[in-house]
RNA sequence: GCACCCGUAGCUCAGCUGGAUAGAGCGCUUCCCUGCGGAGGAAGAGGCCAGACGUUCGAAUCGUCUCGGGUGCACCA
């Protein structure tokens, strides 16, 4: 058990002792003034029980606590609170101990039995990626990283929506835009449009911009939809030129994405494409028809869920071409079949897709199937101006966020760091600008609305992911001159030294991290482990500030070294979990 | 109209499984580099926790209502 988990228990128990009842460690709280103490029992509910003033309470607890062959050193009663504190150094040696023996599994949660098949990283291709994807994929890797560390079985998984109706869309677009008629549409026609197209105008940006561009046109002229559901029904039915203009300019977003999800450390066990299962969903919907669970309105193909005050939902569109509810379905259906001994199906999605998927939900109950989709929902993310939409255009996108944050972290490196090679410069300033992007994103409740703002993206400094790592390289660079200087960091016993006030601080807040990861976990919110390594991180820094570690005699050198090697763990491994690197300078 | 989410310092946000004077960061005003890295640190100003009622020994936190703001509600995902 953890010093932080033990702390609390052995102080529930001595309570239990002098009460004799039990005190969960729960009930065991932290004064928010470390004057207090370290930790507290407050005793208004034993004063209602016993008929008695809660000051009187605890006086009479604090007299009779026996805290000998514990880590406690002092106890006091304050008003009506039962106040214990740690000795500084038993503290200190408690929890770097545990760290350095830990390693890696400092964090790690005790495994939970099932497996959790969440769905993230979930764009459409034709579009190109823009700061509200970054927000799903920035929790998505959080969520799914701190839940593994707490023990929870999570399963990653992507889908493409690559062939949704924003597809065909843009692809009707492209080919008459080119000149081309869209109905007799044919390979030496698809020849000559793909020869217009130049290398550099391959790119999920162009893709969006024609999408744009088409909404407009489809707007001024509503004939037109008659073309674009044309190009959509070819699609369904894989006529060859059509197929194969969709495979190669699908090709150019999926590149693009398979980089940046790299890039932001998404990884998923299984890769979905929603055009694999295209035909499936067909006969998912013929299914639903023959079970009259869907039923055909107005030529469409829908399920009524009025009774259940969830409205409709529309499975097949007039032209009948199909929509992302029947993909869902299927899609549903084959993560079942692949995952058989599934516990849960989370699918992370932004909030204005939460009735869709309440009534994704009741479907596949009326289907029998136990265990449905859950969706897992944050809020959008607006330019201070607004919402963003791909349809209207006016979005920033990820590559231009990226770009502006890299080159600005490249010129602070250079501007700090003129001697570094190429090679550790470009890396540096890759670490920070992803941590510049993402810390803000996940140390942010995600029922709130993000309003994106460019300046707050390119600080640094204040509650930043670069001031954490700031705070975490400091750590380092103490280790490191340690070093050039002969001070060998060796194991065993601690020295007594660790005395100082700050240094006890920074060594609790080290201890709270297991338990912040298990109930960053528990409750779905990675953002409890982006503001316990902000508050870490002023800790290490007021540690820096009162405590010379280099100066004294050798033992209280290594004990204090030991304890910056153990924050710099710490931070490093909060971080992970955030999917925020660490460089070893900058 | 119905449903969901949000309303805490000038701004961006923590705190919300009820408890000791409501916390950070940015911005503003003053400071701190011959010391282990100033992407740092110290101090100050700044709050009827949207409002009302209720539950409780105790409410920013729980409940009800009101008022703001956002989003969704049939062929976009």
């Amino acid at each position: 058990m953890h010093a932080w988990e033990q702390w609390k228990k052995t102080f529930a128990e001595r309570l239990g002792d002098v009460l004799v009842r039990s005190i969960s460690p729960e009930e065991i709280l932290v004064p928010q003034n470390p004057e207090h103490g370290d930790f507290a029992f407050g005793c208004f509910k034993l004063a209602k029980e016993r008929g008695q003033s809660p000051a009187a309470i605890a006086q009479d607890l604090a007299a009779h606590l026996r805290l000998d062959h514990t880590d406690f050193a002092e106890v006091a009663a304050v008003g009506p609170y039962v106040n214990v504190r740690l000795e500084t150094r038993d503290a200190v040696h408690r929890v770097v101990r545990d760290i350095e023996t830990a390693e890696d599994a400092y964090v790690q949660g005790v495994s939970k039995p099932g497996k959790i098949v969440l769905e993230y990283a979930n764009p459409n291709t034709h579009k190109e990626l823009h700061v509200g994807h970054l927000r799903n994929i920035v929790l998505g890797v959080a969520l799914v990283r701190t839940m593994q560390a707490a023990g929870y079985p999570v399963v990653p998984i992507g889908f493409l929506n690559d062939v949704g109706s924003n597809v065909g869309k843009t692809l009707w677009y492209l080919v008459q835009s080119e000149g081309e008629d869209v109905r007799t549409f044919d390979e030496t026609a698809l020849e000559r449009v793909l020869h217009k197209i130049l290398p550099e105008r391959r790119t999920g940006n162009e893709l969006g911009r024609l999408y744009t561009e088409a909404t407009r046109a489809v707007e001024a002229d509503e004939t037109r939809k008659e073309d674009v559901s044309f190009v959509q029904q070819q699609l369904e039915a894989h006529t060859p030129a059509w197929e194969q203009l969709w495979r190669e300019t699908r090709r150019w977003c999926i590149d693009e994405m398979a980089q940046i999800f790299a890039d932001l450390g998404v990884t998923v066990e299984r890769q979905y494409f929603e055009s694999d299962l295209l035909d499936r969903s067909h006969e998912v919907v013929r299914d639903l028809l023959a079970k009259g669970i869907a039923k055909e309105s107005e030529g469409a193909v829908i399920v009524d869920l009025e009774e259940e005050k969830l409205g409709v939902v529309v499975l097949r569109k007039q032209d009948g071409t199909l929509l992302y509810s029947a993909k869902d379905l299927a899609l549903a259906e084959w993560k079942r079949a692949e995952y058989p001994d599934m516990t849960a199906s989370w699918v992370l999605v932004d909030m204005r897709q939460s009735l869709y998927f309440r009534q994704l939900g009741s479907i596949l109950k009326k289907l029998g199937i136990v265990s449905p989709v859950e969706a897992i929902v944050y809020e959008l993310v607006t330019l201070p101006e607004g919402a963003m939409s791909s349809r209207k255009g006016n979005i920033v996108t990820f590559q231009q966020l990226r770009d502006t944050v890299l080159a600005y972290a490249r010129e602070e490196v250079v501007k700090r760091h003129p001697e570094w090679h190429e090679g550790k410069v470009a890396h540096t300033a890759w670490a920070i600008a992803i941590a510049g992007m993402k810390f803000g994103m996940v140390k942010q409740d995600p029922d709130k609305v993000f309003t994106f703002d460019l300046a707050q993206q390119l600080a640094f400094d204040g509650a930043t992911g670069p001031y954490i790592q700031y705070a975490a390289t400091r750590m380092g660079s103490i280790l490191r001159k340690a070093e050039s200087q002969g001070v060998r960091v060796t194991d065993g016993e601690l020295s007594r030294a660790a005395t100082h006030p700050t240094e006890k601080a920074l060594a609790l807040q080290l201890a709270k991290l297991p338990s912040v990861v298990a109930q960053s976990g528990a409750e779905r919110k990675p953002a409890l482990v982006a503001h316990w390594a902000l508050e870490t991180a002023q800790a290490a820094n007021a540690f820096y500030r009162d405590v010379p570690v280099l100066e004294g005699e050798i033992g209280s050198q290594v004990a204090r070294l030991r304890l910056c090697r153990a924050t710099r763990r710490a931070l490093e491994k909060a971080l992970f979990l955030l999917g925020i690197p660490l460089p070893d300078e900058m």
